[in-house]
DNA sequence: AACAGACCTGACCAATCAGTCAAGGTTATT
DNA sequence: AATAACCTTGACTGATTGGTCAGGTCTGTT
């Protein structure tokens, strides 16, 4: 049985990590960090968690559905282009929204998504795989041009979570200006002009 | 004055430090791992280097020309788009054959670019602002479709670096396949068909 | 109020890390 | 062969880090 504090405090230090994780890495975020952002001392973090890794284990399959939300919501009997546009913009959206927790998936995966191994990662690949499907039969039905699904799916990925991933390297080119600005138009077009058979 | 053995150790430390550091990250990497991996001892290194800072530091300026070269390349009197596809199709293969190169921009990028505040930052914003007035120009001409410019140049690197810095994911996803098959092709349809006039 | 269980922390530990240093080995030049 | 400059390293240091623990405090229930 979880208690009033128990949940505060989990949330907290899950809110804290995420912080810290999506800035740092895992490796470079330390507990004391942690600690000092939840507002906790570092032994009691370990009161809660297991260790470092398992908070991180918790922040990750605590995120990974919010995550593929969008995707999943992609629905097998809407309209192909309108489904998949709306797609992309719930997942600029999430850019702007949650840019830490795409950089925290950025960090795993760039390190090699040690921890996406397991069930996880299974459950990513069933869900990519099930869309793919989706995805060909709307080609194989003329309402979509023809392109890998896979690829389709994974420039999605790249092209909105680069301003979440990216965005030191946006705001030094684009000076003061919003990063964003004009991406939602941007996308649009580039999907549009893709996916019109 | 450098002698033959200062140039072979110097690069054998930058060519480690480019194993290590584009798969741990900065924080991640140790000396000792460095070390290593450069057959050399940890004294060693720090003979011919300053710090591991200073290591750093003197890859990521040695890189930063070769991975801008081939948008330097971009050549104004060319014609646009297959100037622009010949771009993506250098950096499609550039993602191939020197994946750590851009994981470790991706890392440095991801934390906060921090050591891409200084003059290599001004380079690389030089560069690219230049780039998007030629592609402007080309645009005015009714070469191009009308496209943001610098979103036109950040979902070339988006989606050309993905598949070097996000591979752990998409070998996840794709089984066994090469993570790369069929990224040209796809990438060749998605930028002609949005930048067809 | 009293009690049990939940919650919290200062002090500590062992491991790891970047960086130092004195001393010894190597190389090129004469 | 002598020598000076260059190269190399084992052994060390101080700082940081993840994690432990004994003992204390708080909270809800009776």
């Amino acid at each position: 049985m979880t208690t009033r504090i128990q949940k505060r405090n989990r949330r907290k230090i899950l809110e804290a990590a995420l912080e810290v994780f999506s800035a740092q890495g895992f490796r470079g975020a330390t507990l004391d960090q942690i600690a000092t952002v939840a507002g906790l001392s570092k032994p009691n973090l370990l009161y809660y968690f297991d260790s470092k890794e398992g908070i991180h284990r918790a922040l990750l399959e605590g995120l990974l559905d919010v995550w593929l939300a969008p995707l999943r919501a992609l629905n097998p009997e809407g309209d192909p282009r309108a489904e998949i546009l709306a797609y992309v913009r719930r997942k600029v959206q999430m850019s702007r929204e949650f840019p830490r927790e795409s950089r925290l998936f950025a960090n795993e995966v760039l390190q090699g998504a040690p921890r996406l191994d397991g069930p996880l990662g299974a459950d990513l690949k069933a869900l990519v795989d099930d869309k793919c499907t989706v995805i060909r039969r709307w080609i194989a039905a003329g309402r979509l041009a023809p392109v890998d699904p896979y690829h389709l799916i994974f420039s999605i990925w790249a092209l909105t979570q680069h301003y979440a991933d990216f965005d030191a390297q946006i705001r030094l080119i684009r000076g003061g200006r919003d990063p964003m600005e004009g991406a939602e138009a941007f996308l649009d077009m580039l999907f549009d002009r893709l996916l019109k058979p």
